[in-house]
DNA sequence: AATCAAGCATGCGTGCATGATTGTTTCTGC
DNA sequence: GCAGAAACAATCATGCACGCATGCTTGATT
Protein backbone atom coordinates (compact mmCIF):
# COMPACT_ATOMS: atom_id res chain seq x y z
CA UNK A 1 0.00 0.00 0.00
CA UNK A 2 0.83 3.45 -0.29
CA UNK A 3 3.26 5.52 2.04
CA UNK A 4 2.94 6.36 5.27
CA UNK A 5 0.40 8.82 4.57
CA UNK A 6 -1.83 8.22 7.77
CA UNK A 7 0.86 8.98 9.67
CA UNK A 8 0.09 5.70 11.70
CA UNK A 9 1.20 5.73 15.25
CA UNK A 10 2.09 2.24 15.77
CA UNK A 11 4.69 2.62 17.93
CA UNK A 12 2.22 2.74 21.33
CA UNK A 13 5.78 3.73 23.60
CA UNK A 14 5.48 7.37 21.26
CA UNK A 15 1.79 8.26 22.79
CA UNK A 16 2.82 6.93 26.10
CA UNK A 17 5.78 9.44 26.27
CA UNK A 18 3.73 12.35 25.02
CA UNK A 19 1.04 11.28 27.89
CA UNK A 20 3.55 11.45 29.94
CA UNK A 21 4.84 14.78 29.26
CA UNK A 22 1.51 16.21 28.79
CA UNK A 23 1.06 15.33 32.57
CA UNK A 24 4.30 16.15 33.59
CA UNK A 25 3.61 19.50 32.43
CA UNK A 26 0.13 19.71 33.94
CA UNK A 27 1.78 18.47 37.51
CA UNK A 28 4.61 20.92 36.73
CA UNK A 29 1.98 24.10 36.41
CA UNK A 30 0.56 23.51 39.59
CA UNK A 31 3.69 22.74 41.46
CA UNK A 32 6.13 25.34 39.90
CA UNK A 33 3.72 28.02 38.21
CA UNK A 34 4.13 28.85 34.68
CA UNK A 35 7.84 30.85 34.51
CA UNK A 36 8.88 27.83 36.82
CA UNK A 37 7.46 25.31 34.61
CA UNK A 38 10.64 25.09 32.09
CA UNK A 39 10.43 22.32 29.36
CA UNK A 40 13.82 20.63 31.18
CA UNK A 41 11.73 20.54 34.54
CA UNK A 42 8.47 18.92 32.69
CA UNK A 43 11.07 16.83 31.18
CA UNK A 44 12.86 15.80 34.29
CA UNK A 45 9.44 15.15 35.53
CA UNK A 46 8.40 12.87 32.68
CA UNK A 47 11.53 11.53 32.75
CA UNK A 48 12.46 11.86 28.69
CA UNK A 49 15.49 14.18 28.07
CA UNK A 50 14.38 17.47 26.31
CA UNK A 51 14.53 16.19 22.75
CA UNK A 52 12.05 13.70 23.32
CA UNK A 53 9.98 16.73 23.88
CA UNK A 54 11.09 18.67 21.50
CA UNK A 55 10.12 15.83 18.97
CA UNK A 56 6.78 15.91 20.08
CA UNK A 57 6.12 19.62 20.93
CA UNK A 58 8.60 21.81 18.60
CA UNK A 59 8.00 25.15 20.72
CA UNK A 60 7.30 25.37 24.40
CA UNK A 61 3.62 27.10 23.70
CA UNK A 62 2.86 23.90 21.38
CA UNK A 63 3.69 21.87 24.31
CA UNK A 64 1.56 23.88 26.57
CA UNK A 65 -1.40 24.59 24.19
CA UNK A 66 -1.88 20.63 24.26
CA UNK A 67 -1.11 20.44 28.12
CA UNK A 68 -4.31 22.46 28.05
CA UNK A 69 -6.41 20.03 25.96
CA UNK A 70 -5.16 17.51 28.25
CA UNK A 71 -6.18 19.32 31.55
CA UNK A 72 -9.91 19.74 30.12
CA UNK A 73 -10.49 16.49 29.72
CA UNK A 74 -8.59 15.21 33.18
CA UNK A 75 -11.35 17.99 34.40
CA UNK A 76 -14.53 16.67 32.84
CA UNK A 77 -13.45 12.95 34.33
CA UNK A 78 -12.46 14.31 37.60
CA UNK A 79 -16.10 15.93 37.94
CA UNK A 80 -18.03 13.09 36.69
CA UNK A 81 -16.82 10.93 39.20
CA UNK A 82 -17.39 12.98 41.85
CA UNK A 83 -20.83 13.68 41.08
CA UNK A 84 -21.48 9.98 41.13
CA UNK A 85 -20.98 10.44 45.03
CA UNK A 86 -23.59 12.74 45.45
CA UNK A 87 -27.05 12.40 46.97
CA UNK A 88 -29.79 11.70 45.08
CA UNK A 89 -31.95 14.94 47.26
CA UNK A 90 -33.23 17.00 49.87
CA UNK A 91 -31.57 19.48 51.72
CA UNK A 92 -28.35 17.68 51.78
CA UNK A 93 -27.85 17.48 48.15
CA UNK A 94 -27.12 21.37 47.50
CA UNK A 95 -24.81 21.35 50.49
CA UNK A 96 -23.01 17.96 48.53
CA UNK A 97 -23.52 19.75 45.58
CA UNK A 98 -21.73 23.26 46.67
CA UNK A 99 -18.82 21.37 48.41
CA UNK A 100 -17.76 19.04 45.35
CA UNK A 101 -17.64 22.13 42.98
CA UNK A 102 -15.74 24.03 45.68
CA UNK A 103 -13.33 20.76 46.42
CA UNK A 104 -12.62 20.49 42.75
CA UNK A 105 -11.60 24.38 42.79
CA UNK A 106 -8.68 23.26 45.61
CA UNK A 107 -7.37 20.64 43.88
CA UNK A 108 -4.09 20.37 41.63
CA UNK A 109 -6.15 20.90 38.35
CA UNK A 110 -7.24 24.31 39.77
CA UNK A 111 -3.43 25.24 40.87
CA UNK A 112 -2.33 24.53 37.08
CA UNK A 113 -5.44 26.22 35.19
CA UNK A 114 -4.95 28.98 37.58
CA UNK A 115 -1.43 29.49 37.43
CA UNK A 116 -2.04 29.25 33.26
CA UNK A 117 -5.14 31.65 33.56
CA UNK A 118 -3.25 34.59 34.93
CA UNK A 119 0.04 33.75 32.83
CA UNK A 120 -2.35 34.05 30.13
CA UNK A 121 -3.39 37.44 30.94
CA UNK A 122 0.28 38.55 29.72
CA UNK A 123 1.56 36.39 27.90
CA UNK A 124 -0.35 36.96 24.61
CA UNK A 125 0.46 33.70 23.09
CA UNK A 126 -1.38 32.07 25.80
CA UNK A 127 -4.48 33.59 25.55
CA UNK A 128 -6.15 31.73 22.66
CA UNK A 129 -5.86 28.50 24.22
CA UNK A 130 -6.71 29.45 27.63
CA UNK A 131 -9.41 31.00 26.15
CA UNK A 132 -10.71 28.41 24.80
CA UNK A 133 -9.96 26.13 27.72
CA UNK A 134 -11.60 29.05 29.87
CA UNK A 135 -14.88 29.62 27.86
CA UNK A 136 -14.76 25.33 27.57
CA UNK A 137 -14.83 24.67 31.38
CA UNK A 138 -16.96 27.59 32.58
CA UNK A 139 -20.08 26.42 30.37
CA UNK A 140 -19.62 22.86 31.27
CA UNK A 141 -19.45 24.26 34.95
CA UNK A 142 -22.27 26.30 34.91
CA UNK A 143 -24.24 23.18 32.94
CA UNK A 144 -23.23 20.82 35.59
CA UNK A 145 -23.69 22.84 38.76
CA UNK A 146 -27.22 24.02 37.28
CA UNK A 147 -27.93 20.35 36.48
CA UNK A 148 -26.48 19.10 39.88
CA UNK A 149 -28.46 21.25 41.77
CA UNK A 150 -31.84 20.86 39.68
CA UNK A 151 -31.91 25.21 39.34
CA UNK A 152 -34.44 25.96 36.91
CA UNK A 153 -32.38 28.81 35.28
CA UNK A 154 -36.03 29.70 33.62
CA UNK A 155 -36.87 32.03 37.03
CA UNK A 156 -35.28 35.10 36.91
CA UNK A 157 -32.25 35.13 39.05
CA UNK A 158 -31.26 31.49 39.75
CA UNK A 159 -28.62 31.61 36.63
CA UNK A 160 -26.96 34.57 38.00
CA UNK A 161 -27.08 32.96 41.89
CA UNK A 162 -25.64 29.70 39.77
CA UNK A 163 -22.85 32.07 38.81
CA UNK A 164 -22.03 33.78 41.75
CA UNK A 165 -21.82 30.39 43.42
CA UNK A 166 -19.25 29.18 40.69
CA UNK A 167 -17.25 32.62 41.42
CA UNK A 168 -17.29 32.06 45.09
CA UNK A 169 -15.64 28.94 44.33
CA UNK A 170 -13.50 30.58 42.16
CA UNK A 171 -12.51 32.92 45.12
CA UNK A 172 -11.97 29.99 47.85
CA UNK A 173 -9.93 28.29 45.20
CA UNK A 174 -7.92 31.46 45.05
CA UNK A 175 -7.77 31.87 49.04
CA UNK A 176 -6.64 28.08 48.65
CA UNK A 177 -3.18 28.95 47.17
CA UNK A 178 -0.91 30.19 49.77
CA UNK A 179 -1.99 28.71 52.48
CA UNK A 180 -4.34 25.74 53.81
CA UNK A 181 -8.05 27.57 54.04
CA UNK A 182 -9.95 24.25 54.25
CA UNK A 183 -11.05 25.68 58.07
CA UNK A 184 -12.82 28.61 57.05
CA UNK A 185 -14.09 27.51 53.91
CA UNK A 186 -15.80 24.98 55.31
CA UNK A 187 -18.09 27.42 57.24
CA UNK A 188 -18.61 29.59 54.09
CA UNK A 189 -19.37 26.33 52.30
CA UNK A 190 -21.96 25.49 54.98
CA UNK A 191 -23.53 29.05 54.96
CA UNK A 192 -23.39 29.50 51.69
CA UNK A 193 -25.26 26.42 50.36
CA UNK A 194 -28.03 27.14 52.79
CA UNK A 195 -28.35 30.78 51.29
CA UNK A 196 -28.01 28.81 48.17
CA UNK A 197 -30.90 26.29 49.03
CA UNK A 198 -33.40 29.46 50.02
CA UNK A 199 -32.73 31.32 47.16
CA UNK A 200 -33.08 28.79 44.57
CA UNK A 201 -36.23 27.52 46.27
CA UNK A 202 -37.91 30.93 45.42
CA UNK A 203 -37.62 33.04 48.47
CA UNK A 204 -35.29 35.36 46.81
CA UNK A 205 -35.77 35.89 43.26
CA UNK A 206 -36.75 38.74 41.08
CA UNK A 207 -35.31 39.67 37.40
CA UNK A 208 -32.38 41.24 37.14
CA UNK A 209 -32.25 44.30 35.53
CA UNK A 210 -33.89 44.82 32.30
CA UNK A 211 -31.72 41.50 31.04
CA UNK A 212 -34.37 39.43 30.24
CA UNK A 213 -32.13 36.41 29.32
CA UNK A 214 -33.75 33.50 27.46
CA UNK A 215 -32.78 30.40 28.94
CA UNK A 216 -30.95 28.76 26.33
CA UNK A 217 -28.89 31.52 25.58
CA UNK A 218 -25.42 31.48 27.78
CA UNK A 219 -22.98 33.84 28.42
CA UNK A 220 -19.69 33.03 28.54
CA UNK A 221 -18.17 32.01 31.75
CA UNK A 222 -15.10 31.80 33.14
CA UNK A 223 -13.55 28.56 33.49
CA UNK A 224 -11.75 26.81 35.99
CA UNK A 225 -10.97 23.60 37.75
CA UNK A 226 -10.09 21.40 39.99
CA UNK B 1 26.64 67.44 65.07
CA UNK B 2 27.67 63.93 64.48
CA UNK B 3 27.88 62.07 60.87
CA UNK B 4 24.83 61.10 58.74
CA UNK B 5 23.52 58.21 61.63
CA UNK B 6 19.84 59.40 61.14
CA UNK B 7 19.96 58.17 57.52
CA UNK B 8 17.87 61.67 56.77
CA UNK B 9 16.43 61.43 53.85
CA UNK B 10 16.90 64.99 53.35
CA UNK B 11 16.92 64.53 49.62
CA UNK B 12 13.72 64.79 48.29
CA UNK B 13 14.68 63.86 44.49
CA UNK B 14 15.68 60.50 45.93
CA UNK B 15 12.37 60.05 47.73
CA UNK B 16 10.32 60.98 44.97
CA UNK B 17 12.74 58.84 42.69
CA UNK B 18 12.07 55.94 44.89
CA UNK B 19 8.08 56.34 44.59
CA UNK B 20 8.36 56.56 41.31
CA UNK B 21 10.02 53.13 41.05
CA UNK B 22 7.40 51.58 43.87
CA UNK B 23 4.68 52.85 41.26
CA UNK B 24 6.21 51.73 38.42
CA UNK B 25 6.46 48.44 39.94
CA UNK B 26 2.83 48.11 40.79
CA UNK B 27 1.90 48.96 37.24
CA UNK B 28 4.08 46.87 35.50
CA UNK B 29 2.81 43.82 38.04
CA UNK B 30 -0.16 44.21 36.70
CA UNK B 31 0.37 44.77 33.15
CA UNK B 32 3.26 42.39 32.78
CA UNK B 33 3.16 39.80 35.47
CA UNK B 34 5.55 39.07 38.04
CA UNK B 35 8.29 37.19 35.86
CA UNK B 36 7.20 39.94 33.34
CA UNK B 37 8.06 42.59 35.43
CA UNK B 38 11.88 42.72 35.28
CA UNK B 39 13.67 45.31 36.83
CA UNK B 40 14.34 46.65 33.65
CA UNK B 41 11.12 46.55 32.92
CA UNK B 42 10.15 48.59 35.82
CA UNK B 43 12.94 51.23 35.38
CA UNK B 44 11.83 52.15 31.85
CA UNK B 45 8.73 52.63 32.93
CA UNK B 46 10.07 55.05 36.23
CA UNK B 47 12.17 56.60 33.95
CA UNK B 48 15.39 56.21 35.57
CA UNK B 49 18.50 53.56 34.97
CA UNK B 50 19.10 50.41 36.71
CA UNK B 51 21.58 51.44 39.11
CA UNK B 52 19.30 54.05 40.64
CA UNK B 53 16.72 51.17 41.43
CA UNK B 54 19.88 49.28 42.31
CA UNK B 55 20.88 52.14 44.72
CA UNK B 56 17.52 51.97 46.48
CA UNK B 57 16.88 48.12 46.57
CA UNK B 58 19.65 46.31 46.04
CA UNK B 59 17.99 43.17 44.95
CA UNK B 60 14.89 42.42 42.96
CA UNK B 61 13.24 40.66 46.02
CA UNK B 62 13.59 43.72 48.03
CA UNK B 63 12.03 45.93 45.01
CA UNK B 64 8.92 44.12 45.30
CA UNK B 65 8.78 43.33 48.74
CA UNK B 66 8.45 47.21 49.71
CA UNK B 67 6.00 47.65 46.60
CA UNK B 68 4.18 44.88 48.25
CA UNK B 69 3.90 47.09 50.89
CA UNK B 70 2.96 50.34 48.79
CA UNK B 71 -0.02 48.47 47.27
CA UNK B 72 -1.55 47.85 50.77
CA UNK B 73 -1.22 52.00 51.39
CA UNK B 74 -2.89 52.28 47.55
CA UNK B 75 -5.36 50.06 48.34
CA UNK B 76 -6.53 51.33 51.77
CA UNK B 77 -6.95 55.01 49.48
CA UNK B 78 -8.59 53.46 46.85
CA UNK B 79 -11.45 51.41 49.62
CA UNK B 80 -11.78 54.49 51.74
CA UNK B 81 -12.32 57.19 48.74
CA UNK B 82 -15.04 54.91 47.35
CA UNK B 83 -16.50 54.56 50.89
CA UNK B 84 -17.18 58.13 51.13
CA UNK B 85 -19.56 57.51 48.06
CA UNK B 86 -21.75 55.20 49.26
CA UNK B 87 -25.62 55.97 50.45
CA UNK B 88 -26.58 56.35 54.04
CA UNK B 89 -28.63 53.45 53.97
CA UNK B 90 -31.76 51.45 52.60
CA UNK B 91 -31.74 48.70 50.34
CA UNK B 92 -29.52 50.20 47.78
CA UNK B 93 -26.50 50.34 50.24
CA UNK B 94 -26.07 46.86 50.47
CA UNK B 95 -26.64 46.95 46.57
CA UNK B 96 -23.73 50.26 46.71
CA UNK B 97 -21.64 48.06 49.23
CA UNK B 98 -21.27 44.76 47.10
CA UNK B 99 -20.85 46.37 43.86
CA UNK B 100 -18.23 48.51 45.10
CA UNK B 101 -16.54 45.57 47.08
CA UNK B 102 -16.51 43.99 43.36
CA UNK B 103 -15.38 46.75 42.02
CA UNK B 104 -11.86 46.93 43.78
CA UNK B 105 -11.72 43.99 42.87
CA UNK B 106 -11.17 44.13 38.90
CA UNK B 107 -9.06 46.98 39.24
CA UNK B 108 -4.82 47.60 38.53
CA UNK B 109 -4.39 47.16 42.10
CA UNK B 110 -6.60 43.82 42.22
CA UNK B 111 -4.30 42.36 38.89
CA UNK B 112 -0.90 43.69 40.60
CA UNK B 113 -2.18 41.82 43.80
CA UNK B 114 -3.36 39.15 42.22
CA UNK B 115 0.09 38.38 39.81
CA UNK B 116 2.09 38.57 42.81
CA UNK B 117 -0.16 35.69 44.97
CA UNK B 118 -0.15 33.94 42.10
CA UNK B 119 3.29 34.32 42.31
CA UNK B 120 4.04 33.57 45.12
CA UNK B 121 2.74 29.82 45.66
CA UNK B 122 5.64 29.12 44.12
CA UNK B 123 8.58 31.62 44.50
CA UNK B 124 9.59 31.28 48.13
CA UNK B 125 11.00 34.29 48.16
CA UNK B 126 8.02 35.96 47.79
CA UNK B 127 5.61 34.37 50.24
CA UNK B 128 6.74 35.95 53.32
CA UNK B 129 5.78 39.42 51.93
CA UNK B 130 2.63 38.33 50.16
CA UNK B 131 1.46 36.19 53.07
CA UNK B 132 1.99 39.53 54.90
CA UNK B 133 -0.04 41.93 52.74
CA UNK B 134 -3.12 38.76 51.84
CA UNK B 135 -3.53 38.94 55.70
CA UNK B 136 -3.20 42.58 56.52
CA UNK B 137 -5.80 43.45 53.26
CA UNK B 138 -7.91 40.39 54.10
CA UNK B 139 -8.56 41.56 57.72
CA UNK B 140 -8.95 45.04 56.64
CA UNK B 141 -11.20 44.11 53.90
CA UNK B 142 -13.48 42.04 56.24
CA UNK B 143 -13.43 44.60 59.07
CA UNK B 144 -14.77 47.36 56.48
CA UNK B 145 -17.21 45.21 54.49
CA UNK B 146 -18.79 44.41 57.87
CA UNK B 147 -19.00 47.87 58.58
CA UNK B 148 -20.12 49.15 55.38
CA UNK B 149 -23.25 46.22 55.40
CA UNK B 150 -23.62 47.27 59.03
CA UNK B 151 -23.89 43.34 59.46
CA UNK B 152 -23.69 41.97 62.98
CA UNK B 153 -21.19 39.14 63.54
CA UNK B 154 -22.87 37.55 66.38
CA UNK B 155 -25.55 36.07 64.70
CA UNK B 156 -24.50 32.83 63.26
CA UNK B 157 -23.50 32.49 60.14
CA UNK B 158 -23.16 36.55 59.42
CA UNK B 159 -19.62 36.30 59.23
CA UNK B 160 -19.25 33.23 56.72
CA UNK B 161 -21.46 34.83 55.04
CA UNK B 162 -19.83 38.34 54.71
CA UNK B 163 -16.91 35.57 53.82
CA UNK B 164 -18.22 34.64 51.07
CA UNK B 165 -19.04 37.76 49.32
CA UNK B 166 -15.47 39.00 49.52
CA UNK B 167 -14.80 35.62 48.13
CA UNK B 168 -16.80 36.02 45.32
CA UNK B 169 -15.74 39.61 44.57
CA UNK B 170 -12.32 37.84 44.29
CA UNK B 171 -13.72 35.59 42.02
CA UNK B 172 -15.01 37.96 40.08
CA UNK B 173 -11.70 39.49 39.84
CA UNK B 174 -10.31 36.77 38.97
CA UNK B 175 -12.70 35.89 36.04
CA UNK B 176 -12.34 39.87 34.81
CA UNK B 177 -8.67 39.12 34.37
CA UNK B 178 -8.59 37.33 30.33
CA UNK B 179 -11.61 38.84 29.31
CA UNK B 180 -14.03 42.14 29.87
CA UNK B 181 -16.56 40.18 32.18
CA UNK B 182 -18.82 43.68 33.78
CA UNK B 183 -22.09 42.48 31.62
CA UNK B 184 -22.02 39.24 33.25
CA UNK B 185 -20.69 40.62 36.67
CA UNK B 186 -23.38 43.17 36.91
CA UNK B 187 -26.31 40.53 37.02
CA UNK B 188 -24.44 38.79 39.49
CA UNK B 189 -23.50 41.80 41.57
CA UNK B 190 -27.36 42.76 41.52
CA UNK B 191 -28.66 39.34 42.38
CA UNK B 192 -26.21 38.56 45.35
CA UNK B 193 -26.89 42.31 47.10
CA UNK B 194 -30.33 40.84 46.96
CA UNK B 195 -29.72 37.27 48.63
CA UNK B 196 -27.32 39.57 50.87
CA UNK B 197 -29.76 41.48 51.72
CA UNK B 198 -32.26 38.96 52.80
CA UNK B 199 -29.40 36.76 54.55
CA UNK B 200 -28.26 39.69 56.99
CA UNK B 201 -31.70 40.96 57.79
CA UNK B 202 -32.34 37.47 59.64
CA UNK B 203 -33.65 35.09 56.92
CA UNK B 204 -30.70 33.09 56.47
CA UNK B 205 -28.85 32.33 59.49
CA UNK B 206 -27.77 29.40 61.37
CA UNK B 207 -25.19 27.89 63.70
CA UNK B 208 -22.06 26.93 61.04
CA UNK B 209 -21.47 23.29 62.64
CA UNK B 210 -19.84 23.42 65.80
CA UNK B 211 -17.81 26.56 65.19
CA UNK B 212 -18.68 28.49 67.70
CA UNK B 213 -16.84 31.75 66.89
CA UNK B 214 -16.87 34.87 68.98
CA UNK B 215 -17.04 37.88 67.46
CA UNK B 216 -13.66 39.13 68.25
CA UNK B 217 -11.16 36.52 67.01
CA UNK B 218 -10.93 37.03 63.16
CA UNK B 219 -9.64 34.14 61.66
CA UNK B 220 -7.21 35.52 58.69
CA UNK B 221 -8.78 36.04 55.52
CA UNK B 222 -7.37 36.15 52.65
CA UNK B 223 -6.59 39.35 50.59
CA UNK B 224 -7.28 41.04 47.48
CA UNK B 225 -7.08 44.71 46.21
CA UNK B 226 -7.82 46.21 43.51
C1' DA C 1 18.96 -10.14 7.07
C1' DA C 2 19.05 -5.39 5.39
C1' DT C 3 17.31 -0.90 5.21
C1' DC C 4 14.83 3.07 6.44
C1' DA C 5 12.22 6.14 9.32
C1' DA C 6 10.58 7.45 13.70
C1' DG C 7 11.62 8.00 18.58
C1' DC C 8 14.86 9.78 21.48
C1' DA C 9 19.37 11.65 23.63
C1' DT C 10 23.28 14.99 23.75
C1' DG C 11 25.86 19.24 22.77
C1' DC C 12 26.02 24.06 21.02
C1' DG C 13 24.71 28.89 20.16
C1' DT C 14 21.92 32.81 21.21
C1' DG C 15 19.36 35.92 23.93
C1' DC C 16 17.95 37.74 28.26
C1' DA C 17 17.73 38.83 33.31
C1' DT C 18 20.14 39.42 37.44
C1' DG C 19 23.77 41.13 40.28
C1' DA C 20 28.22 43.44 40.70
C1' DT C 21 31.56 46.93 39.41
C1' DT C 22 33.05 51.31 37.94
C1' DG C 23 32.34 56.05 36.55
C1' DT C 24 29.86 60.63 36.72
C1' DT C 25 26.94 64.11 38.73
C1' DT C 26 24.78 66.48 42.65
C1' DC C 27 24.09 67.63 47.21
C1' DT C 28 25.68 68.30 52.15
C1' DG C 29 28.85 69.62 55.98
C1' DC C 30 33.13 71.95 57.57
C1' DG D 1 35.49 76.48 48.40
C1' DC D 2 36.50 71.83 49.21
C1' DA D 3 36.12 67.14 50.61
C1' DG D 4 33.13 63.38 50.93
C1' DA D 5 29.15 60.83 50.43
C1' DA D 6 24.93 59.90 48.21
C1' DA D 7 22.16 59.50 43.82
C1' DC D 8 22.32 57.94 39.51
C1' DA D 9 24.21 56.02 34.96
C1' DA D 10 26.75 52.62 32.14
C1' DT D 11 29.12 48.41 31.51
C1' DC D 12 30.58 43.70 32.62
C1' DA D 13 30.07 38.86 34.19
C1' DT D 14 27.39 34.85 35.29
C1' DG D 15 23.57 31.76 34.81
C1' DC D 16 19.62 29.98 32.58
C1' DA D 17 16.13 28.74 29.06
C1' DC D 18 15.00 28.09 24.54
C1' DG D 19 15.64 26.29 19.92
C1' DC D 20 18.49 23.75 16.62
C1' DA D 21 21.54 20.35 14.77
C1' DT D 22 23.71 16.13 15.19
C1' DG D 23 24.06 11.23 16.46
C1' DC D 24 22.30 6.87 18.51
C1' DT D 25 18.49 3.33 19.27
C1' DT D 26 14.37 0.91 18.26
C1' DG D 27 10.82 -0.93 15.53
C1' DA D 28 8.65 -1.72 10.93
C1' DT D 29 8.94 -3.03 6.07
C1' DT D 30 10.63 -6.06 2.22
Amino acid sequence: MGLVTDRAPKQDRSRATRQRILEAAVSCLAEHGWSGSTVAVVCARAGVSRGAAQHHFRTREELFTAAIAHMAEQWLGTVRERARALPDSGGDRTYAVVDMLVTVHTGPLFRAALHLWVAAADEEQLRPGVGALEARIGREAHRLAVEFLGADESVPGVRETVQATLDMARGLGLANLLSDDSARRAGIVRQWSRILDTALRGSVQGGVGGSGRQPGEADPEPGALG
